[in-house]
RNA sequence: GAGCCGUUAGCUCAAUCGGUAGAGCAACUGACUCUUAAUCAGUAGGUUGCAGGUUCGAUUCCUGCACGGCUCACCA
């Protein structure tokens, strides 16, 4: 048991030796003046000589991750927020008794070092340390320094030692904040606001994902953990906020793969006046400025696939794409049995009823969608399986939509809102008649979101991006629980 | 939900045909004042995921369970 192991026993009684001692493991009261990183710019250029002249002293704290001792003297390498830094503690600088106190620290340990910089003969920028605290005593050994730690189960269960030893794993989550303040950015220098609209749902919308079921008490009320943000956002237009977005957390209760978490990021945002073409273009002008200032081009790698973000990006109609990509015979467009004849012969289960646009929508996801490598926009899908979306003035069977797909995945999904009250009705109800048989009790009118609608939303064109999978994507990432902190695992026994 | 694979020391991994469970790192003792996966000598560390079964004998073969990974299914 970890309580009982050997090496946690072995620190308990460093531990209480220290405060035999009159030490105090945890002191609150080191202060810091600099980062590693900090040193590493202002010093890291300075020749050997330059350094001599530099006289300030430095203080510095963080986990020490490597010991090299030697006789009289030790190196270690110093791990803070920004980085590392390796320092040097001499017996004859830090005096005897000092060094024989440090020589009881271990790997994981937090030290407070104050010191002057200098080079090394093998001209590593180092701290020469004068004097250092103690700041924590830890009582678990980290994972081994060279190939760090390495077990999925653990590095998902204790991200906080995943963050510790593997430098990978931390610039991965810096991308994805990074990713997450430029969204902010781009959007409030476009003159959206950034809203939060309720996460606990009566009525779960916008989206027809299962959803998470649960519970007010005082209010004796089921409610639902929220599938998309859609019809709240759609409410604030209504209600005059004509550019909005928000960033946050949706919930649904499905599967869990390389491409699912149950809880995951979404970012939706809503333009009045604005149709779905202009979605397209503010979609690549934002996704490619991304790309750009983390890698530098236009282009990355994706699990060994070369993409290329250079705009405009290729757009086809849902229907083109079917006979582009998925080769299929103009028949199985105009005629539903040709449709249906060519799923059954691929193997597909028609679940979701056999509506020509259910098939076909069926088909493009087995014949197209794993074809579309470099960012395309697939538009203009059967207006059947779009309920929120705006019908097409030449074409009212399909709507002004678009999907972008990088990699063979989903990655945003976009329209011009329908803002008919009359049509939204019919589609909805049209919806919910399509699910009866599935006998799901959350799937109900949302009344006040048609009311809503009858006071009159502003032609509006609005868009949702899954931000986990874009991070995937920047970072290179297999899999989601890559991108995600803490993704959702069973119970540890 | 189904299939396949995995689970051995704190961490990373071995263990031939079923025959006493090993190594590196970490730890401990000692040597060493410019190392950087420091080096050298020595010591200790295990209910082989859990529960059964087969066998003289199981890390190894079989069954069930738990947890994880991948693929598929379900699903925006």
């Amino acid at each position: 048991m970890d309580e009982t192991s050997d090496l946690t026993q072995q620190r308990i009684r460093k531990l209480e030796s220290l405060r035999r001692e009159g030490i105090d493991p945890y002191p609150n009261d080191f202060k810091v003046t600099h980062a590693s990183k900090d040193l590493h710019e202002a010093y890291g250029s300075l020749s050997d000589e330059e350094l001599k002249s530099v006289g300030e002293t430095f203080c510095l704290a963080g986990r020490i991750m490597a010991i090299r001792n030697f006789g009289k003297a030790s190196f270690i390498q110093v791990q803070d927020r920004k980085g590392r830094i390796q320092a040097y503690l001499q017996k004859d600088i830090i005096g005897e008794s000092a060094f024989q106190f440090f020589k009881t620290f271990d790997i994981g340990d937090f030290i407070g070092l104050e010191g002057k910089i200098f080079r090394t003969k093998t001209h590593e920028l180092t701290l020469q340390v004068q004097s250092f605290r103690l700041l924590v005593k830890t009582l678990r050994p980290l994972p081994e320094k060279w190939h760090g730690l390495t077990d999925v189960e653990a590095r998902y269960r204790q991200r906080y030692l995943d963050l510790i030893v593997n430098p990978r794993v931390k610039e991965i989550f810096l991308t994805r904040i990074k990713v997450i303040q430029k969204i902010r950015d781009f959007f409030t220098q476009r003159d959206f606001i950034e809203v939060e609209t309720p996460m606990l749902h009566p009525i779960p919308g916008g989206a027809t994902a299962k959803p998470f079921k649960t519970r007010h008490n005082a209010l004796d009320m089921e409610l639902y953990m929220r599938i998309a943000p859609e019809l709240f956002l759609k409410r604030l237009v209504i209600g005059g906020f004509e550019r909005v977005f928000e960033i946050n957390r949706c919930f649904r209760n499905e599967g869990v793969s390389t491409q699912h978490n149950p809880e995951f990021t979404m970012l939706e945002f809503y333009q009045s006046y604005a149709t779905y073409e202009e979605m397209m273009k503010m979609t690549e002008e934002l996704l490619c400025s991304m790309v750009k200032e983390i890698h530098a081009g236009l282009c990355l790698t994706y699990q060994g696939k070369e993409l290329d973000f250079t705009p405009p990006w290729k757009r086809i109609s849902f229907k083109e794409s079917l006979l582009e990509y998925g080769r299929v015979d103009h028949s199985v467009l105009k005629e539903p049995s040709k449709a249906i004849e060519l799923a059954e012969k691929l193997g597909l289960e028609l679940k979701k009823g056999t509506s020509h646009a259910r098939v076909l929508a069926d088909l493009f996801k087995e014949k197209v969608e794993p074809l579309l490598l470099q960012p395309t926009y697939i538009t203009h899908y059967p207006t059947e399986v779009s309920p929120l979306s705006r019908r097409n003035g030449k074409d009212p069977e399909v709507v002004d939509r678009f999907e972008l797909f990088i990699a063979g995945r989903e990655i945003a999904n976009g329209f011009s809102e329908l803002n008919d009250p009359i049509d939204q009705r019919e589609r909805l109800i049209q919806q919910l008649k399509e699910r009866e048989d599935e006998a799901d009790l959350s799937l109900t009118l949302d009344e006040d979101f048609l009311r809503a609608i009858e006071f009159g939303m502003p032609p509006t064109a609005g868009e949702g991006i899954g931000i986990d999978r874009w991070v995937m994507l920047l970072t290179d990432a297999p899999s989601i629980r890559e991108v995600i902190l803490f993704p959702l695992l069973r119970m540890e026994k």
